[in-house]
DNA sequence: TTGTAGGCGTTATCAC
DNA sequence: GTGATAACGCCTACAA
């Protein structure tokens, strides 16, 4: 470049940059970046600037399309202020995160995003020595000070519990995460919050804890409906619990709602999949992602704004035909 | 690190790169990474070696099970191997699609796996200018020869069609992909060729294309059963779609397999969500991602043999009940 | 406004 | 086996 124009790298650099440079030089460097088809090199850059211009992701499985939504968002956003997203997928597996992790970081991430599962504060600590920016998505992580962006998961559950409460439903199977999760700990809060305000006993048997994947959902409802006195409604707490409840379901060709009302978790497209229609609670996952994104363009910009901030977003409770009113019948 | 240990960093950089050091040496510079925390900077041993480590996964959309699953795997592949993956989503637009590719080389990713939609050839030439390796999953991109890695659409829409001719179905509703998208075209040549096979004539009216979409499964599953002669069968060929038909179905409460048959595609837990259980043919996305992440892997070695290839791998067939034999009964 | 020179962390090529 | 030294492509003082 500098030899076709005759100029120094210097002034080209400007141009690049955006500085001032004489109209007659800039005319004839920009003829030269279309005929040379010059490229500049973020790699070479990132070594002077210290800067990949890319943020990493890193979740928990790619094949949760409540996961993928998100990310997908993350990365829009991203992507319209020129960053790159590099995401990483530690299936699940605690200790393929703290690995994935330092990849990331190698790869010298400018932030980093993460839906974490078993990650522990001291670990990050160790692990991120140089202070770039952290988000937490769906999840924090205990004792470590960082923005989070998450849905407001013990009033989603409220929502939904209080709703099957107020059709007169008063054994209500609820099929919860794992103990040790954050979002699964907030929606057992809900659920036990709304009976507390309701003045409603608990039946620990009607909880069920699951680990948020399809076979579990599956075999609590078959175990809630196997009990002495089966609960009359089911709320499953995630999306693939939801699945997995359905199949039970199915499978003992328990009628919705007539048998059991149920309620679901996730996913907007299963609410019209099955027959009849589900009623189930729905995450802004867009705008999960969205805002994840959007907080990071603002703390790789320096903005401390809030810092750290716990952003959490509203779900919604969406009413399809899948639970029964028997308020009046009762 | 050179200071450290006041040995020059050339030694060290042999030491780093497993070259042959003298013990004394070995030990103290191996003590020295620990002290310091050393850790190779990739960016600079990129700006050196111009290999960054990195594939670029192009993809249309981040949100369907289909696509994240073999991005996955692919992931999965070139973590074990040490290269890092940047997943682009182009959300099906066009215009997009060609500015990704573009930000994945200006990453200077190593390679490139592509699942395209639009982008052509001569395009692909141009951004392309170096050569690193380019695979595509799932469709290809004509008259640019390179690796393909795909399920074999063609066979296995004839698989499905011709079960359902085989249980006496004989007016079959197609919901097609768009035209100018290849695996549609196999799966519709599969449609074709079996009817051709069997000595069936073929009613246009009972093809419909659409985009892939819920929306268009939605649609199209109703615009065949108001047609003057409704199949007796319906096959949607891809999983959106399949959501989409049997939403139509459960709204205007079609009863399956009583009074349409139906297969659809792809989602293996979606087979069983449903009521009854549906006959789905299920693609190969371990397979897929696999197969994709690990001739990458060749290729990125430098080896070239066969290229390019041209995998085609079987989808399966799964049989559940939402297809009735009435070939008894005819 | 433009050019020169030095450096970012690494690897490659020589001598030694 | 080791150490200078020159790249890699870019940015940034600082000097002109």
């Amino acid at each position: 470049m500098a030899k076709y124009t005759g100029l120094s790298v210097a002034t080209i650099s400007k141009y690049i940059n955006g500085g001032n440079v004489l109209d007659s030089n800039r005319d004839s460097i920009g003829e030269a970046v279309k005929i040379l088809d010059y490229k500049v090199n973020e790699i070479a850059r990132g070594l002077k600037t210290r800067k990949s211009k890319t943020v990493g992701v890193l979740i928990p499985k790619l094949d949760s399309i409540f996961t993928t939504t998100i990310v997908s968002h993350i990365e829009g956003v991203l992507q319209e202020n020129g960053y790159g997203t590099i995401i990483c997928d530690y299936r699940r597996d605690p200790g393929l995160e703290a690995v994935k992790l330092e990849f990331l970081l190698g790869k010298s991430v400018d932030g980093i995003i993460i839906m974490p599962l078993a990650l522990e504060a001291e670990q990050l600590q160790k692990i991120i020595k140089n202070d770039i920016p952290v988000i937490f998505i769906d999840r924090s992580v205990k004792g470590f000070g960082s923005d989070v962006v998450m849905a407001d998961n013990l009033n989603a559950s409220y929502s939904a519990t209080e709703y099957l409460i107020t059709r007169g439903h008063r054994r209500i199977g609820f099929i919860c995460g794992p103990r040790d999760i954050h979002t699964a700990q907030e929606r057992l809060k809900g659920y036990l919050r709304v009976h507390g305000d309701y003045r409603l006993k608990i039946d620990e048997a009607l909880i069920k804890y699951g680990d948020y994947e399809i076979e579990s959902g599956y075999n609590y409802t078959k175990e809630l409906l196997d009990i002495l006195k089966p609960p009359a409604a089911i709320f499953a707490t995630n999306y693939e619990m939801t699945i997995g409840a359905i199949m039970a379901l199915n499978e003992r060709s328990v009628k919705i709602p007539d048998e059991v009302s149920f309620i679901g978790f996730d996913n907007i497209h299963l609410a019209d999949l099955v027959k009849p229609p589900l009623s189930i609670v729905v995450q802004p996952m867009r705008q999960i992602g969205e805002t994840a994104g959007s907080l990071m363009m603002r703390r790789l910009k320096g903005d401390r704004t809030g810092f750290p901030s716990i952003i959490r977003l509203k779900t919604e409770l969406l009413i399809k035909d899948s639970v029964r009113d028997i308020s009046g019948v009762v």
